[in-house]
DNA sequence: GTCAATATTTTTGTATACAATACGGCTTGT
DNA sequence: ACAAGCCGTATTGTATACAAAAATATTGAC
């Protein structure tokens, strides 16, 4: 038996965001108002309230009376967001490096040490959970909850992309060492290198994730 | 006579947050969707789609069931906001660099002239606009669309602060000599120079938070 | 048979009606 | 008199009804 639960308006567009985000949905394909709005049985207007703020994410495109189409990012876009988060989260490493407090240099400590260990049983899965507790330490500890905000967005975006990215070979334990450079550089209170470290390592996920796309491509010929 | 003109749901939401930006409103004001709906003439319908855009950028905080409150930022997120911003823009600094064509450094050029210009005449107002111009530039040629579009978007929210920002930075003249520096690293294809320029350029720093928080107070007076 | 103009249908956008929840005042008990 | 609980009212959230516009189908002319 089919139990149907409503949901409120803003449960609906997490739930939405979500498909999109995994991709269930075809690029460029129609959402429909009343199909969504029976499938989630509920009416028109929380399921149109749910798109418009996906629309305002950027998860789809919505054209005046025409209605919303998902949009998924093409290569060059994702390419570009990459660089973004690189240069956001340099940010939060560089003020992070003069603010941070030697509780969270600990905490990222231990986590890395996880990470380790992780990597060892070759454990993907606590991997991406454990990569994703050491950056957001780093965000929070650039002291400057505006970016962390920001920081914390257009990383949730790209997550779905980030795990594609993180299961090429090798590249698990270069990230790791990656990791240790950087609160090495916090530590020592250095700012520049401990921005430039994490560009440099975020960054390397959009390359990465480009040569995948590429080999893809490839591949689909 | 008064005459009222319809205004589909777009066309509101961007006529209040421009209110909202003016300061129309007072912080922690409660905005009633029955009465913005009879201003406007509309049902609530189109109201509640404004406001909730309102609510994802920031400007208004929505309560469950307790409806939406206008949020000005406090002195503490608006030097926030100026971080990042300086943050965003040092990134496009960055990236310009290494990509900027030769014709946008000559535009580049012709707009700080006329900064010159304007600046020697005390002209405050034009003097705004050209800077707009000349960083907007900038933000072009990092080559990243994406970045280009977030940095235009808290470069809007933080326009109505911006010119209380060249206030405190007090010299206009300041203003312009960075201006040129910022050409020069671009020139070379200093990248490392020319996002550390700029940031130093856009960031409110040090003893100038102190100013800022004191004109903040003497503004809500 | 094809193209164009028009009619029909579908779909978005807005208005209104209804339901559910939170707030404020009122009553009542101690 | 004061506090706590309850009821009425105001306000948000959702459903439905209606209007406007776009997509599609149909019909007619060449």
């Amino acid at each position: 038996m089919n139990v149907v639960i409503k949901k409120r308006s803003d449960e609906i567009a997490s739930e939405l965001e979500n498909m999109i985000l995994e991709a269930k949905f075809n690029d460029g394909e129609r959402l429909d108002e009343v199909q969504l709005a029976d499938r989630f049985s509920v009416s028109r207007t929380p399921i149109r309230e749910a798109l418009q703020r996906l629309a305002q994410s950027g998860l789809v495109e919505q054209i005046p009376r025409r209605g919303v189409f998902v949009r998924q990012p093409g290569a060059i876009e994702l390419l570009e967001m990459f660089e973004v988060m690189g240069e956001l989260e340099a940010a939060c490493a560089r003020l992070a490096a003069v603010r941070i407090t030697d509780e969270a240099l600990e905490e990222l400590a231990h986590t890395n040490a996880r990470c380790e260990a992780v990597v060892a049983a070759q454990d993907a899965e606590r991997y991406y959970a454990e990569n994703e507790r050491f950056h957001r330490i780093i965000y929070k500890q650039s002291g400057n909850g505006f970016l962390e905000g920001e920081t914390m967005r257009l990383q949730r975006r790209l997550k779905p992309f980030r795990r594609l990215q993180l299961r090429l070979r090798g590249r698990l334990r270069q990230s790791m060492s990656e990791h240790e450079s950087i609160v090495t550089a916090l530590t020592n209170g250095d700012a520049d290198a401990a921005a430039e470290l994490m560009r440099n390592h975020v960054a390397v996920q959009g390359e990465k994730f480009h040569h995948l796309v590429a080999s893809l491509k490839v591949a689909a010929e």
